[in-house]
Order: structure tokens, then C-alpha cells, then sequence
DNA sequence: TTAGTTAGTTAGTGATAACTAACTAATGAG
DNA sequence: CTCATTAGTTAGTTATCACTAACTAACTAA
């Protein structure tokens, strides 16, 4: 018991890191000036390949127009390109251009910084078992999800 | 390198996470309808105690009008009360109400629910073994972070 | 071939939440 | 006592980003 509210004290503290961090991002004009919706679009992207529309819209749980407005700002500003699909034609292919994967790779270094800090607080031999333990962590989360999603 | 690139991955993996966690929150109508703003006023002036207007702007790093405008509105939910210093008249004193305290206890088990999940995950020695080192961590962050703070 | 479905779009609306400018009222230095 | 400052507010503006309703164009099953 005792183990669990100290584990939930460090939770709400990361948890709070973490929106702290992401919402510091989304202001820093620095980069591009794309909202943190925006990321997370690009974001989504990136994970899922070359989503179409309706794909995007599932994965985000949000109506198809609002993905379509989202996307079509995204276009404009040159991080995303629409391919229209071969098979059907009504169908398009939503890929990242440069300029979007650029900035998922500064996006990235962002999140080495944090790397940096977290690595930088253990010894090597430590660092090592943590990576170890939070791979394992991760696994479990994934199986976990993937049986909540199940039912 | 190989290290640091798992720890990036590993990194990456949380962000999304906390965020994705947070959002869906945000959405659920049962957590009284507050949005994610709203909810980070409520935790930031947990943290702060009784912060006046213009500590919270400070803070939060946004304008006084705007935090007058947030307070009223989680004044009218019942989420707040605002007390009238005696020491300047000029100022308040903004305090959680029941039913803020109530929310943020609720807010509070939904992190309880993720380090279940993370619990649940290890072994009672191994789990002993990674709280002491995500204490070392946040430890370490802490400092860290007043070390920049303080250039 | 026609009727119904599916992919995506356009147009219009509403909520949230930030901002600036201009205000009131209390405070404090001279 | 007076005047500049400070705490907070009000009013009005703006941007983001979600939504629904209604549409076009492409596909498909009968």
C-alpha cells in the first residue's frame, strides 16, 4: 500500500512533466508554430503509415469533416501531401512531406533532451536495469490494452 | 547510443501515453464535464495553496484577464471560492471548494488506476527496485530543472 | 442500369480559451 | 492629500478545433 501511493505520487508528477514539456512545445514558435493538435496529427500519421481520411478519423476518434479541415491545413503548410489511391479513386493516401518529417525529427530531439536528463540521473550499470524494466513495462501495458480493447 | 535510442523510444512511448490518458479524461462527461484546462487550474492551485490572480497568471504564464475569466467560471461550478485578503482588499485568496477537493481526488484515482497497471506489471522486488530509481529520477529532475530555472 | 453505399468535401455553427484595451478600486510614496 | 502603482475586472476580439447537415463523386450489388 505503501508502494502504491508513492508510485501514484510519481505518476501524477510525470504526468504533469509530460503536458508541461508538450505545452511548452506547442508555444515555442521555434517550432513552426503548428498547434499540439497538429502534432498529434502528424504524430498519428507517422505511426499508421499512409492513413487515409477515414483511417485518421477512426484512429482519432473525430468526425471525418474535422480530419478532412485538419489535413487540408496541414497540406497548405507543406507538411503533409494526399495521394490519391490507384484502387479507388476516391480514396487518398495521406503521406508526411519533408517539412513534415523534419519536424517529427526535431519533435524527436525533444524527447532525446528528456532521454538525456532520465539517463543522466543513473549510472551505466543502473541505466541498463531501468531500460530493462521499463521495456517490460511497456509490453505489459500493450498486452493489457489490447485486452481491454477486446471486450 | 544503442541505450539512449530505447530510452527515446521508451520516452516517446509515455508521452503518448500520458496525453492519450489525459485526453480521454478530458472527453468523459462523468469527470463533471471540466476540460483539461480547467482541470490543470484546479491542480495548479492545489500545488500553489491559495494563490491570488496574479500568482496564478505567473505561474501559468498567462494573462491576468484570462485567469479572472477561468476562476468565475470554476467559481460558478461550485469547483471554487474566492476569500478577500485582509491584508489588501485589493486581492483574493482562491480557494478549493468541496467539491473542487472532491474532484481532484477522483482526478487522483485515475492515476491510481495507471500504477495498478504498472504494478501489475513486476514482481513485488523487482517493483521496490524501480520506485527507488524513478525516485532517484525525479530527484535528479528536480534539480536539474532549478539549475535552469536559475540562469 | 439503377439504387444504395462509401470516401471525402464544403459550409455553417458552437465551445473553449487565449489575447488587448480600458476600466474600478485599493494601496502607498512623496 | 494627491498621484502613480497595483489587483482585479469587464468588454470585445481572435484563433483553434471540434461538430452536424448536406453535398459530389466513385464504387458495388441486384
Amino acid at each position: 500500500m505503501q508502494a502504491e501511493k508513492l508510485l501514484e505520487q510519481i505518476i501524477e508528477y510525470f504526468g504533469y512533466e509530460f503536458t508541461r514539456v508538450n505545452e511548452e512545445m506547442t508555444r515555442m514558435k521555434a517550432y513552426s508554430g503548428l498547434t499540439y493538435a497538429q502534432i498529434g496529427y502528424l504524430g498519428t500519421i507517422a505511426r499508421l503509415g499512409h492513413p487515409s481520411v477515414t483511417d485518421l478519423a477512426a484512429t482519432l476518434k473525430i468526425s471525418k469533416p474535422s480530419v478532412t479541415v485538419a489535413v487540408q491545413k496541414l497540406c497548405a503548410g507543406g507538411y503533409l501531401k494526399k495521394v490519391n489511391s490507384c484502387l479507388d479513386k476516391r480514396s487518398w493516401h495521406i503521406h508526411l512531406n519533408n517539412r513534415g518529417q523534419r519536424f517529427l525529427e526535431a519533435h524527436k530531439k525533444s524527447h532525446a533532451a528528456v532521454a538525456k536528463t532520465i539517463a543522466g540521473a543513473f549510472k551505466a550499470r543502473e541505466r541498463e536495469k531501468l531500460m530493462e524494466m521499463l521495456q517490460k513495462l511497456v509490453e505489459h501495458i500493450t498486452v493489457e490494452r489490447q485486452k481491454t480493447e477486446g471486450k
